[in-house]
DNA sequence: TTGTAGGCGTTATCAC
DNA sequence: GTGATAACGCCTACAA
């Protein structure tokens, strides 16, 4: 038996095809009986309203957005970061009937694979800690996707919320300085394997993240003062093997800024491990301001992860809405992770 | 300008619209330096390859799975049952170029609201939290949406991976009632809205959560000696305040067993709000054992979710994998929370 | 290895 | 309020 389409009905209830898509997308244009008798007939026939795909292509809406996430998908549900953005976003997605689309960017090898990113349906695309000029976006650019850019842009026509991590580095570079810290390193994400050894990095192999900003703002107001160091992907162990590799070297540093909060608690952790306090003999300060960082005692920069999140929701969904470009304020939280240096 | 398609490329090249497609899905179909021609004359065209609809249309695949998350999608985030489950399956899915499609099940007011359901491009669906006879299910079944069930089915053809639920309620109900526990209370989580007032239930008010069998697996072992109490949603604060009605009663129960460990957490808070002593004054157990139960010292059934949540992904990416039947074990984890009756 | 042709199921446009 | 018809962009037999 084939399949039921519109056509089934339309021929079945002796009406045309037009009057039973217009039962599914515009009740207005049809009498209330009519309507009634069409979807009382697809429930008898088991039709279960337009198909997906074609209605995606002739109508040109998926009616779904995506979300790009640094590294590989699986990763960012351990996030906190992450979680917050997308909390944040589905509720303001889910009041509007879409879907959110979680694209993988696997690494195979040492290349990306942007299959998932080519093949996905949706109408608009935003990112989550990747660089605006990551090959992915440059890809979903060329589909015709609609993009929210999670970074200042120079085109006034483009779309983006962003927060002012550049301002975060300086102020947390700030406090550090006011407070004697000559020797500081930097511990970033590079998006490795789990298990990569940490090294010492020069400033433009930090990559696509978007974390990029937040050693700009830090190098200059530290300048020399500053090494950066890589850590594997973003998460406590990597952190800590991170830290510990920097605090077993005999120019160990006076204070740690990881990049991600998560990382500066994994160099807690390290920091513990050798039997350092913190804040006397190491100061520590990570970025974002999860819920872990509190108890933590973690100096940090709070991002307005949720704002952004609700935000560009709006925008994924309302092409149209004012204020297409935005920079949230950051704000530096000083707990009990920073101190003097000695 | 038009749009660039596949004709647009073909006619360009002097070649077929096939040969183009070839080149996108079918490299061994053409030389490999035709295949260049196209990939680099598309790359000067801005080509960005085959349009996502009109191939799911065409193929009759989205290459994308869906998952449907209990109550709305925004709270699913902050439930580390969920994130295990989406972590698990996210890390298979990934080797495969899939996307993962997460579609919202608003309240609208009383009733839920299945637009999404309907919408989403997607060749398989799985779900958390749900029992196998929800309206969504029955909807993206009619769809014709291949479906890996969460719960034990009759029908010899269906796929599903299921946890044995009812064996852990079970278990749980022993652990109790070999404890001397004759006034148990149950809190379940009945999706309803934050603030909503704590209240008891019968049995069959338990509603579309896959809860249910938790529950029967207790009430099979306590059978009188247990009331269910409705909680708000899956949250700290829902168990708190569930448990906190529960304990001003006057006939308090001395065991208190949340069908999840979110809400068993918002209990433990509860007695401590109460200056009750855990377990002495009364006791708490919970499901699933994330990862806050074991330094609350909770007890709790400890579910797989991971290796459910890898072994869903099997079987929504291939519809022929074997064993496409599953139930996977529980293990009861008694830790502080609790102790003999009074 | 490449080309031809038909149709996937829907919605938009326009006529009635 | 309802109907006819033409795309939407692509894939896949099948033929050459």
């Amino acid at each position: 038996m084939a399949r039921v389409t519109v056509k089934t009905l339309a021929d079945e209830l002796g009406i045309s095809v037009s009057t039973v898509s217009n039962a599914y997308n515009r009740p207005d244009q049809l009498s209330a009986r009519l309507r009634e008798r069409v979807l009382s007939k697809a429930d008898e026939l088991g039709y279960a309203g337009p198909d997906a795909a074609a209605r995606a292509l002739r109508s040109g809406r998926a009616e779904a957005v995506g979300v790009l996430l640094t590294e590989r998908l699986s990763y960012a549900f351990s996030d906190p970061y992450a979680i917050g953005f997308l909390t944040a976003l589905s509720e303001v997605v889910e009041q509007h009937h879409v879907s959110i689309v979680l694209m993988p960017l696997s690494l195979d090898g040492d290349d990306l694979d942007l299959t998932a990113v080519r093949r996905a349906n949706i109408d608009a695309l935003t990112t989550l800690g990747l660089a605006d000029n990551h090959p992915a976006i440059q890809v979903a650019k060329a589909r015709g996707v609609r993009l929210v850019y999670s970074d200042v842009g120079e085109d006034p026509e483009s779309t983006w919320v962003a927060i002012d991590d550049a301002g975060g580095g300086r102020q947390l570079g700030s406090h550090l300085r006011s407070l004697g810290h000559e020797n500081v390193a930097v511990v970033v994400d590079t998006n490795r394997p789990a298990g990569s050894e940490a090294r010492e990095l020069t400033d433009d192999q930090i990559g696509f993240v978007d974390y990029a900003s937040r050693f700009r703002g830090l190098r200059e107001t530290l300048n020399r003062r500053l090494r950066l160091v890589s850590a594997g992907h973003n998460a406590i162990a990597s952190g800590r093997s991170a830290g510990s590799w920097l605090l077993r070297r005999s120019d160990r540093p006076t204070a740690i800024v990881a990049l991600s909060d998560v990382l500066a608690l994994g160099v807690l952790d390290a920091a513990r491990d050798l039997g350092l306090d913190v804040p006397r003999d190491l100061s520590v300060c990570g970025f974002d301001d999860i819920p872990a960082a509190n108890p933590a005692g973690l100096t940090t920069v709070r991002q307005p992860i949720r704002d952004r999140g609700r935000r560009v929701a709006e925008l994924l969904i309302n092409p149209d809405a004012p204020d297409r470009q935005m920079l949230l304020p950051i704000e530096l939280i000083i707990r009990s992770s920073t101190g003097p240096a000695l």
